[in-house]
DNA sequence: AAATCGGGGGA
DNA sequence: TCCCCAGATTT
């Protein structure tokens, strides 16, 4: 927010207005900065940038002084790069490390995941989101092995083609594991080429893709593809970061043009997400003695191929009245007339795109459910140890241990 | 081109 | 509490 910032006149020297930046101590070395972003006609040209040759060697000497020691940086084999990858994909390191070793251990080869069943990969991912990534994760590791004999394909091109797999994910495996000269372009790499070369499209726009593609091409060095993509997304988790970069010990200070004119804060330029709509989940806790009743979600919706409990959607937060002993009744089911009732609880779940506002309603049933009317309403009957191997969203498996503790 | 699809961390 | 992060697929 450049008008917002606190701005104190430093002096004058030759032309140029020094600015005191009392918000940002990085600026007080920097020797000014500026009040409102510079506009786009003064960036430079990026197609010849003055400082793309002292780019990939300043990143190649920061790299092996500052990288992290991650299990993926010491294998080769590209089933493990491409696990990695897709679990890393809108993931950072912190959250998806004890996701990978989890998944490596219990599945060190492609075989072993491609055999494995679909609800048990999902368990494997719950709480990790984006669960389309585990489902199709799981597809590609047995089409690895029924179509390509196990083995991954070693191209840019060909790894496209396997689903889940985009143009970030095949660049990193062609080079990872295969030393393709292909260049990587994830949110690190938008962000560090944003500032450093002054570029001014929106990264969120899709048409902007192009322009940072170029650029990456150009930079990437034949001698050291892997290198140069590990390093740049590496500088930009560590050094370049989203928020309160380190510039005052950067080694790309007297090449960056977001640094040499203040608007560090200001690149990327990213537009906003639009606002997330909010939803209303009653759920009926259906149980009776062991027996805890549970849906497979379907899709076309959050959470597909995850289990939650029999749901009511409405409008909004009010329920109308009898809703939910009319979805019971409908059910075949009658209330227990010996258990007291116990509380509803209502727990609020934030996704990227809505809201969800969650209430759950404990229902005690005196006798089962027949299978008919179950097998209508999509319905399956567990007891809690195996409620507890299924795959669930985080907002049911936070629920279940509030009731199962 | 825009919408959809989770969850966690930090100020 | 609000604000930040981010790749692939579907529409």
């Amino acid at each position: 927010m450049p008008g917002k910032l606190l701005f104190t006149n430093w002096g004058h020297k030759g032309t140029r207005t020094f600015w005191f930046c009392n918000t940002f101590p990085t600026f007080r070395f920097a020797g000014f900065c500026i009040s409102k972003p510079l506009s786009p006609n003064i960036l430079p040209n990026i197609s010849t940038p003055a400082t793309a040759p002292y780019f990939a060697p300043a990143l190649l000497e920061w790299y092996p002084r500052h990288r992290r020691d991650l299990p993926w940086r010491h294998t080769q084999d590209p089933y493990a790069i491409w696990l990695s990858e897709v679990i890393l994909q809108q993931t950072r390191v912190k959250q998806g490390l004890p996701y990978y070793l989890d998944f490596i251990t219990t599945y060190p080869t492609v075989h072993d995941l491609a055999a494995a069943p679909e609800d048990e990969v999902l368990r494997h991912w719950q709480g990790l989101g984006y669960y389309s990534r585990a489902r199709n994760m799981h597809h590609t590791a047995q089409q690895v092995v029924r179509e390509y004999d196990g083995k991954f394909p070693d191209t840019y091109t060909e790894l496209l083609k396997l689903r889940g797999v985009g143009q970030y994910t095949a660049a990193a495996i062609a080079s990872f594991a295969f030393g393709e000269k292909v260049a990587v372009l994830d949110g690190n790499v938008y962000r560090v080429l944003a500032r450093v070369f002054g570029i001014t499209a929106d990264i969120a726009a899709p048409a902007s893709r192009k322009q940072f593609q170029t650029l990456a091409d150009a930079l990437i060095p034949a001698a050291a593809p892997a290198e140069f993509n590990q390093a740049i997304m590496e500088f930009g988790a560590i050094q370049c970061t989203p928020v309160k970069p380190d510039c005052l010990f950067c080694p790309l200070q007297q090449h960056c043009f977001a640094f040499q004119h203040g608007m560090v804060q200001e690149l990327p330029v990213k537009s906003k997400a639009k606002a997330s709509r909010t939803r209303y989940f009653h759920y009926l806790v259906l149980r009776h003695g062991e027996t805890v009743y549970l849906k497979k979600r379907g899709p076309k919706d959050i959470w597909q191929g995850l289990y939650d409990f029999a749901l009511t959607e409405t409008d909004a937060a009010e329920l109308p009245p009898m809703a939910l002993l009319d979805a019971v009744e409908s059910l075949g089911g009658q209330l227990a007339t010996d258990r007291a009732a116990e509380p509803v609880q209502a727990l609020r779940h934030v996704l990227s795109h809505q809201k969800v506002e969650a209430k759950f309603h404990p229902v005690w049933l005196r006798q089962p459910l027949a299978q008919p009317a179950l097998q209508a309403a999509g319905l399956a009957a567990f007891t809690a140890t195996e409620a507890h191997d299924l795959p669930k969203p985080i907002l049911i498996a936070n629920y279940i241990d509030t009731i199962w503790k």
